[in-house]
Order: C-alpha cells, then sequence, then structure tokens
DNA sequence: GACGATATACCGGTGGACGATATAGTCTAT
DNA sequence: ATAGACTATATCGTCCACCGGTATATCGTC
C-alpha cells in the first residue's frame, strides 16, 4: 500500500510501510505507542484493553526487537526493570500511513457488503 | 478480536474470525468477493486496484483452498478455464466483523497520532 | 515464605506468505 | 504461422512472523 511500491522483501529501515510482513503485532505495538512510551509488559496491557488482543510474550519482545531495528521505536534507558520504547518520527510517519491505507481498505470491504451483493 | 476470545489457534471453520492467522490476503480477497463473485485472475486484479496490493498466486491460490476450507467462500461451476468463487454467508459475516474491527483499531491508532503525543 | 502479578528473554514448532516455475489457452501483431 | 504478451491455474521450496512454553527474577501482600 503506501501508494509507493507494494509488496516489499524489506528489511531496510528507511523505506515506510515495512511493518514487517502483513503488520498485525507491530501495527498494534506501534498505536499503542502513539499514545505515551511504554515498556513490553505495559504494551502486552494496553493492547489488550483497545484492541482486545493478548500478544504472546515471544510475539511481543520479537517485534519490538524488530521495531528498533528498523528505527520505527527507540529503546529509552530502563529504570527499575523496565525497558521503556518510545515511537520516532520515522514510526508515526509509517503508522500514519499503514493506518490510514486499512481505514480505506475496511471502508471498501464494508460498503461492497452493504451493497447487498456478494452471498447473491 | 470479534470481541470472543481473542487469539485463536483455529482450523474451526464455525468459529468467526478464523481469518488465518492475522488475515491479511484473506480480508482483501473476501473484501473483493463481497462486490460479486470472481475466479483467481480477477480477485488479483481487482485487488491491486482497489488496495494497491499485488497477491503472488501462490498466496492467492493457497488462500482460496483455505477459504473454501474454512467456509467463508465455496467454488462455482468452472466455466473456459476460470475457477469463480462466491463469498457463503458464513464468509460474509466473518468479513463485516473483521472489517469492523480492523477500522475500529485504525481509528484508534490515528486518533493517538493526532493527540500530538508519541514522538515526544 | 508462598503466591500471584509484574517483567523480560529465549526457544522450537507451525504455517502463512512469497517468488519461482510449470503448464496451457488466447489474442494480436508482425 | 508464430512469436510474444496476457490470461489463468497449480505446485513447490523457502523464509520468517507469530506463537506458546518455559526460564528467570523482582515485587507486593497475605
Amino acid at each position: 500500500m503506501t501508494s509507493s511500491s507494494p509488496q516489499r522483501r524489506d528489511q531496510d529501515p528507511a523505506e515506510l510501510s515495512a511493518l514487517g510482513r502483513y503488520a498485525g503485532p507491530a501495527t498494534l505495538i506501534l498505536s499503542s505507542l502513539a499514545e505515551g512510551d511504554k515498556h513490553g509488559y505495559g504494551l502486552t496491557k494496553d493492547i489488550e484493553g483497545f484492541a482486545g488482543i493478548r500478544l504472546a510474550p515471544g510475539t511481543m519482545y520479537e517485534a519490538l526487537s524488530r521495531l528498533e531495528r528498523q528505527g520505527l521505536i527507540e529503546a529509552l534507558e530502563s529504570h527499575d526493570r523496565r525497558r521503556p520504547y518510545r515511537l520516532t518520527a520515522l514510526g508515526a510517519t509509517a503508522l500514519r500511513a499503514h493506518l490510514a491505507d486499512q481505514r480505506r481498505v475496511a471502508e471498501v470491504g464494508l460498503r461492497r457488503l452493504e451493497s447487498g451483493e456478494g452471498t447473491a
């Protein structure tokens, strides 16, 4: 999506819409961080709250290091035993583009469903 | 999502929101079929048009047989050398629920982005 | 001091997504 | 006619995102 060259193999950080393969957990994590800095466990709880999805620990921490590698989030110095993360400017741009596309596509689908057709 | 028990292993057809693991291609295919019956190649073109995403042949035909196995789409008798598919009632329900969730989550993320926070 | 909640990290398995490739029919231009 | 581009489907092997399980450690509280 994001207009420029759709499906990317991509480990290229600068390229937007590089939200992993399809972006499930990544989108949720970035959306959560858009509200403020959080650490892994906090993200798990927040995402469970606003999306109703509980990410498995493996998914969470692997996604975090992937997103950090891609420059979409950055780690802050850890207090206590927490590793908080912050959304970067790049991450915010990527998230905005991705969510806009996602919402647009969802609306197309819903409109088509309402148009009576389909089940025929 | 879909309110009832989030992350499902699931090959259970009757259970909604069983759109594969995370549902990328599946959602696109179902949304395309919501407009009318189509065969694989036609789906590829339509999806490219409304979502800007070109699904690889492997992705397309494997997703189709998965969706058929799950009862979300059904194959029609093939004319010419085309295998057209139709969205089932179950598929329409699953799609509606999934898209509604997807749009809702996208809106949460976008609202959070607009609230100035994040990049801090 | 046992227990549950908080918190992170690593591991192996599964399967969805992908590109490549094979096959074949159609249509057009040369 | 026939080479080349497009239509159309199917299968295969690879990769890696996602997952649950598990290990580890700290904290609060009972």
